[in-house]
DNA sequence: CTCAGTGTTCAGTG
DNA sequence: TCACTGAACACTGA
């Protein structure tokens, strides 16, 4: 589920659920990977009976504030999901499966129980989310490294352009770089590069500052757009590449009829059309 | 059976 | 030391 506009989604239905309450019962998976070495009775531990003060996010980490520390710091990894009763969490549109309202979920990691008998889970079926305890997440390696988030804390333009204009990675590869900018992912990515007009391959000191600009504009209204429409791919705009990037279809077209190619740059798919992007 | 895949980390290179 | 690249990681579902 996680890029930005996932996570923060994970994040809304966290704090709806959970923002003020007591957790009764915290149930932690045993599992090393996932939980970084912990094991379940420290996690159980360091959750049962504490308080949930806020809930925050940067990038794809959000974690929970607790009336004690320290605090659980979450990120999904490929296939995390946040899931509540009765809520599916939310798929991309290349996953063609059946919604799974399940409870408890398959592929749990962790389960909260509320003092109000609200719960919620985290799943991942392959085992590349984390769950970190921390004193002090934003002052902590990974959040600490991350780049900015542009959902709430985007630079100004002028600002934006100079930072990237100073780097010389191809444009796909630094719009992945998490310490350059943080939430954005595969499919953002290319819906930022498609927008903006702007060829995957170019370095990003080859930009002109009114194509920096455009790249900016971009970043600014898919993440908002899709964060607004809480990450519901069914609400994102029909101009988007999102909805025509999944399948590696051949004959795959853009809603304006343009060919989309497929090409591995910095090591992932890159959806992106030709004719449109120089 | 093979392979792609919403991500991060780490070793290696320039 | 820094910026950057590509492979490795674990596992499911198509």
């Amino acid at each position: 589920m996680p890029e930005l506009p996932e996570v923060e989604r994970a994040r809304r239905l966290v704090a709806d659920i959970a923002l003020g309450r007591r957790i009764v019962h915290a149930e932690c998976a045993d599992d090393p990977l996932v939980f970084d070495g912990l094991a379940p009775g420290q996690a159980r531990a360091f959750l049962k009976g504490r308080r949930i003060t806020a809930v925050r996010r940067r990038g794809k980490y959000f974690w929970c504030e607790l009336d004690r520390r320290p605090w659980p710091v979450f990120h999904l990894g490929m296939t995390g999901h946040v899931r509540a009763p009765g809520i599916d969490g939310l798929r991309l549109s290349s996953d063609a499966r059946e919604p799974d309202t399940a409870w408890p979920p398959r592929y749990g990691k962790i389960r909260l129980v509320l003092d109000d008998d609200g719960e919620w889970a985290m799943t991942s079926a392959r085992r590349w989310a984390r769950i970190r305890f921390q004193k002090n997440p934003l002052d902590e390696q990974p959040i600490a490294g991350l780049g900015f988030d542009p959902l709430t804390d985007l630079p100004s333009a002028g600002e934006f352009t100079r930072l990237l204009l100073r780097r010389r990675a191809v444009m796909k590869s630094l719009l992945l770089n998490q310490h350059f900018i943080a939430g954005v992912g595969n499919w953002i990515a290319d819906e930022l590069l498609y927008q903006s007009r702007i060829n995957p391959l170019r370095r990003a000191s080859s930009l002109s500052p009114p194509e920096a600009r455009r790249v900016y504009i971009a970043l600014r209204a898919v993440v908002q757009k899709a964060c607004a429409v809480n990450a519901d791919k069914q609400r994102f705009p029909r101009t988007w590449l999102y909805h025509r990037r999944w399948g590696r279809r051949a004959d795959a077209q853009t809603v304006r009829g343009e060919e989309i190619r497929f090409d591995t740059i910095a090591g992932r798919t890159t959806a992106w059309c030709p004719q449109r992007q120089v």
